[in-house]
DNA sequence: GCGAGGCTGTATCACACCAA
DNA sequence: TTGGTGTGATACAGCCTCGC
């Protein structure tokens, strides 16, 4: 294979690629411009798929990169794509030589055989050697022969991938070792795999309670805890008049995580072994947390962790172990003094505890920074719903993808169009709006009404805090658009089958009795946040809008706290950042005006 | 195989409340 | 008023099952 290790030897060796025409000098433009957007000279840049995916696939802002439009970003990124791609072996280049370089690597001998081999009734099955591509592809970069896989590079791989690579990674390492296995009965394979199989890496998710066996009394004891924090003590009998439990399902949940970390590091660790937990009372101790603290801290600053270092989550982890020692374990005062010293302790309590999030914070600062994005953002519900509208134009045309997409910018259009113009809601208030039904929480204008409204409960608040607002007209000529005419095509006609149930629901689901799943809604946003060349979450949109209140006025920040349903207090620590920003601005202007002033008033002569 | 929706567990962040 | 504590939420990823 040619050496393309980094950008410049792929701009430089582009002609081996095999392009067509006029299209080499379009790729090579896109990697020439790689060297700006990057910052970085094009020999600096590696060439690794994975790398480039990780950055340029997914939530990328475009306009932050200094593009102009989504589209030429998606152009330059295929191109390059393309380009690294080819350089990696996983396209047909279609020049004459190919044939000699793949009889020249073992790797693509392995692949030819097994996709002669593969297809329906065939030996390995359909499409086995598309299984194969993605360890061949990484084992090429490394410059690995299938006879050089070890675990440990199994493992950095495996780390080094995401989501659906990194699931397709450990398929094909465990069709490697199948084949490993039954080289007896392939012997044209030859020399080209090893004797055994390799040791896999281990999933990165580990199951609860660290999936091992643990004794039955400490799960009765998780779960007799769960019980009694959920209803705080009250007596079953009691508990049967009583509407709803005293603390939230969501809240139990995060105590169950917990645990699940402390025994995992514990048994990980090999601090204790499984059968000697047989109840919470064993490991929520002050020593034992100590322990297992500065170990996941000493993971947490490891270089190759995927842990964040400043992250918070060490925090609560100690916070929830404490209140089991506390409340359910009953350990001594002196116990309780300890366990509160260390939850002071700055490597647990770091400085990113109890303030708004580095990116978060990061973005609200860009939308102040950056027109584009801030107009970007501001005009999210219609520029959706226009490229919704468009795909719309031509349904019988469109792919099922496309189809897909058109539902997704709609509904996308729907949300921020809620979001931006009528109230900034939390996402699990804004997926559970209903438009019908006995407790409709979304009223459109109507004869007898002059404007429509919002209005939620304060049970299904947070906070416990009604919510409502008038519903304007820019937001209900969209919100009524998406409930007439896209909604009704979630319900029947779905692109993959996957009808929705025609609810109450504003956003419906598959299920009749539910709004449309977190993870589904989450990714609707997704979808047309990025189509608008933005990167930024439900939660983040919360925030923006905030940002951009309090930033023109400083004044109004009762009201802001009211409109998004919080404590005055809680805006003033959470928008701090806004105040410092303010303040070193205005500082500035007072410099440069000092500095005018003395420069008018120093003589010329002593200012040279 | 691929892409969908949904469920689940882990990591992280948000924010109400309370006490000093 | 401010900082600490505890609760409740979101984000993300892996897994499952289903239909095309």
């Amino acid at each position: 294979m040619q050496d393309f290790r980094t950008f410049r030897c792929l701009a430089e060796g582009l002609d081996r690629l095999g392009y067509e025409g006029n299209t080499a000098n379009d790729v090579r433009r896109a990697l020439v411009r790689a060297e700006k957007i990057y910052n970085e000279p094009l020999g600096a840049i590696r060439v690794d798929l994975d790398a480039f995916d990780a950055r340029w696939r997914g939530k990328v802002s475009a306009l932050e990169h200094g593009f102009r439009s989504r589209g030429g970003f998606e152009k330059w990124r295929s191109n390059v794509r393309g380009a690294l791609k080819r350089a990696l072996g996983l396209k047909a280049l279609g020049d004459a030589g190919a044939d000699d370089r793949r009889l020249a690597d073992e790797w693509q001998q392995l692949k030819d055989y097994v996709a002669e081999r593969s297809g329906n009734g065939r030996v390995f099955g359909p499409h086995r050697e598309i299984t194969l591509s993605i360890l061949i592809e990484r084992a090429r970069l490394a410059g690995r022969s299938p006879h050089q896989l070890d675990p440990t590079w199994l493992r950095e791989e495996y780390d080094a991938l995401h989501n659906k690579r990194r699931k397709g990674f450990m398929r094909a390492a465990v069709f490697f070792n199948e084949l490993v296995r039954h080289r007896g009965a392939h012997p044209n394979l030859g020399n080209l795999l090893p004797q055994a199989p390799c040791q896999l890496p281990r999933s990165q998710r580990g199951k609860q309670y660290a999936g091992a066996a643990l004794p039955e009394s400490l799960l009765a004891d998780v779960e007799a805890f769960i019980e009694h924090y959920l209803w705080q003590g009250e007596e079953p009998l009691v508990r049967d008049h009583l509407e709803d439990a005293e603390r939230s399902v969501q809240s139990a949940s995060s105590y169950r995580s917990a645990i699940s970390w402390l025994v995992r590091e514990i048994l990980e660790a090999g601090l204790m072994k499984p059968e000697e937990i047989t109840s919470l009372s064993d490991i929520c101790r002050y020593q034992l947390l100590r322990q297992v603290a500065g170990i996941f801290r000493t993971r947490a600053l490891d270089e190759v962790s995927h842990l964040r270092r400043d992250a918070t989550s060490l925090h609560t982890y100690v916070c929830r172990v404490s209140y089991i020692a506390r409340h359910w374990v009953r350990v001594s005062a002196e116990e309780v003094e300890r366990l509160k010293r260390l939850r002071k302790k700055k490597a647990i309590k770091n400085h990113r505890v109890g303030k708004m999030g580095e990116e978060r914070e990061a973005f609200a600062s860009a939308l102040l920074d950056n027109l584009r994005i801030r107009s970007a953002v501001l005009g999210l519900p219609e520029t959706t719903l226009r490229e919704a509208d468009v795909l719309l134009g031509h349904w019988d045309d469109l792919s099922l993808s496309a189809r897909m997409r058109c539902l997704r910018l709609a509904v996308c259009a729907c949300q921020a169009a809620i979001l931006l113009r009528a109230m900034a809601l939390r996402a699990t208030n804004l997926r559970s709006i209903t438009f019908r039904g006995k407790e409709t929480t979304i009223v459109f204008k109507g004869e007898a009404r002059k404007a429509g409204k919002i209005s939620i409960p304060g049970r299904q608040v947070k906070n416990n805090r009604e919510l409502g607002c008038p519903l304007p007209p820019d937001c209900e000529k969209i919100v009524r658009r998406f409930v007439e005419v896209y909604r009704p095509l979630l319900v029947t006609a779905h692109p993959y089958g996957k009808n929705a149930s025609d609810s109450d629901f504003l956003f419906p689901g598959t299920l009749a009795d539910r709004p449309v799943d977190a993870s589904v809604f989450a990714h609707c946003f997704e979808i047309g946040i990025r189509a608008a060349g933005l990167d930024m979450t439900l939660h983040m949109c919360r925030h923006a809008i905030a940002t951009l209140i309090l930033y023109e006025n400083p004044d109004r920040l009762v009201m802001v706290a009211d409109w998004l349903g919080i404590d005055p207090a809680t805006v003033r620590k959470h928008y701090g950042f806004l105040d410092s920003r303010r303040a070193a601005e205005l500082g500035q202007q007072h410099m440069q005006k000092l500095i005018r002033e003395a420069r008018r008033r120093t003589p010329v002569r002593s200012r040279s």
